[in-house]
DNA sequence: AATTTCATGTAACCAGTTACATGATTCA
DNA sequence: TGAATCATGTAACTGGTTACATGAAATT
């Protein structure tokens, strides 16, 4: 998803999206060549992605991937992909970089839709976590109790981060 | 971490283990039986833990961990160890687990200098993703701002969660 | 009698990590 | 001229995932 994300904005070689993964806020993302270049071939065999390879003449080889049709077609797809329980659980990583992306590809309705439902489902996930709170018995360690509770309060700061987004876009359509 | 923290308080076998991690808030760790049992393995030949074989007359055997002297000190060791700052950008989940068994296996003070430690690491984190953000260029992309806002969100709220819960081991500490 | 639960495990597959290899080009 | 950077890749290792296997005991 985060190498098909930049190569959207524009086409890179693998040594290009490892500088842009280890330098930018996509840091938490692997760079590691082990990681990068079996991705790109893979994506590649997939036909998502195609490379070329520039200035072979200059003996320094450098392919540069470049999204095809179909590998734009997929990205849409998943990020128009409505969200999970389980995104939220497990995937939340890739639901901000979805969303990252999501406003020059969807634009402004899809991704008010998709911020809705984020923040709804992350609001019901919330409601399971105070009702399990509730359940948990608090005699036995101290520290898990209010770990359990930083879990929550991070999925709040979550929803309250969403619904000031949904505002902002809001504004935005209001001044067109 | 997470199965030597439960071995600490009960011990229990491998099937009891996967019950633990998929019903209670420990969820997010992996129940799979390719995990837990290969890793039960592991951490015995490193001595940390030690299985004992209940009931082999009853023909159904069910092997019981016990924590060994040599796991309680490597396990207190690791709850010891200072917070840095690659332990906040990739290891929050190990942190949070580290702080659930800490007040019971370190006591008050060094769970107060722990959350001292956590706070003031992720607030300077906090403080280098504010200056990163600052020399973002907002104009490629909406979304991708709106997410990078999304992390320190989420940071600043584990920030006052931890100042919360000193407050909190500090009035434990006037009603005694 | 049939289903669920207890209980432990293996095997094929997938994918990431670190370290290494290779060699050209650019910079100090 | 030597170091850093550009640029792509492989290999050994690690460890998790899903699916499967086995079979007893308890429940319905």
């Amino acid at each position: 998803m985060a190498i098909m994300g930049l190569l959207f904005y524009i086409p890179m070689s693998g040594y290009d999206l490892r500088k842009a993964f280890s330098a930018t806020s996509l840091k938490h993302f692997s760079s590691s060549p082990g990681a990068i270049y079996p991705a790109l071939r893979r994506i590649e065999a997939a036909a998502l992605i195609q490379g070329k390879i520039e200035r072979q003449n200059t003996l320094r080889p450098r392919k540069v991937y470049t999204l095809t049709s179909v590998g734009m077609a997929a990205f849409k797809e998943r990020l128009s992909q409505s969200v999970t329980l389980d995104d939220i659980m497990w995937r939340m990583d890739e639901l901000m970089l979805r969303f990252s992306f999501m406003y020059e590809l969807l634009g402004k309705e899809r991704t008010l839709k998709f911020l809705e439902e984020f923040s709804s489902a992350t609001g019901s996930h919330i409601q399971a976590l105070e009702k399990e709170y509730k359940l948990m018995n608090k005699n036995v360690s101290f520290g898990g109790p209010r770990a359990f509770e930083h879990g929550i309060e991070v999925y709040r700061s979550t929803v309250h981060w969403a619904k000031k987004v949904i505002r902002e876009i809001q504004k935005k359509g209001e001044l067109k």
